[in-house]
DNA sequence: CATATTAATCGTAATATTGCAATTAACTAA
DNA sequence: TTAGTTAATTGCAATATTACGATTAATATG
């Protein structure tokens, strides 16, 4: 089918799996910290730095838009984009929590 | 082509990437929840708990036990699953060295 | 205006993922 | 041995993802 069944899971769950979804990709690991290092950019240093085509750069920084990770701002010709730090923020939340899960299972096996 | 350059990125986004990839799915993330819970339990029990057909589980679950995240332990005719804490740890770790490279990013934009 | 630049979008191809029914392999119990 | 149980594997269909060339839309510059 190539559809998870998001239905029949908890809204932490999907979360999880959504955000780290956007992760999911080296590209988009390298995007995010290309804006770390740079603090912002433009999508055709993107290009250069990272060596996929521009359509491809582009469609990553939509992956990681629509999740508001990032955000970007038309100046002239050029996006300037730079990470949200204020849904980072809520990413890092998210998967914190999650990982704190484990903290009183013994190990076993 | 479905097919990520992985040549051309760092050892550490790759890493990343495939890390969290694991963790893109709902399903993935409430078998690891389960076994959190329960410390350990055995394939059929994840079917019922979770609710998506026996061979859909055992393809997540080996998903999981390729990146040596969870490992399972032949018993009778039932496989015994728990987390695997060691490359549990190491992914935490992993992603955490990756979340703090925002530490000293300005606001922007 | 015409031209150049930038980045989004479209179209397409290749591959991956998700899901399930059916089958198989391994073991247990009668 | 035979029948039953469990979970991995196989085969398949539907959808998603990745990548790129080509095009388009928007803006800037001559």
């Amino acid at each position: 089918m190539g559809l998870a069944k998001t239905e029949i899971f908890t809204l932490e769950q999907n979360a999880v799996a959504r955000f780290a979804k956007a992760l999911g990709h080296p590209a988009r690991v390298a995007i995010l910290q290309h804006l770390f290092k740079t603090n912002q950019c433009i999508c055709g240093d993107l290009v250069l730095e990272i060596g996929l085509a521009q359509a491809t750069i582009s469609q990553h920084l939509k992956a990681l838009k629509s999740l508001s990770l990032i955000q970007g701002s038309v100046e002239g010709t050029t996006v300037c984009y730079c990470v949200d730090f204020k849904n980072w923020a809520k990413m890092k939340q998210t998967l914190s929590v999650f990982f704190d899960q484990d903290l009183n299972t013994p190990q076993c096996c």
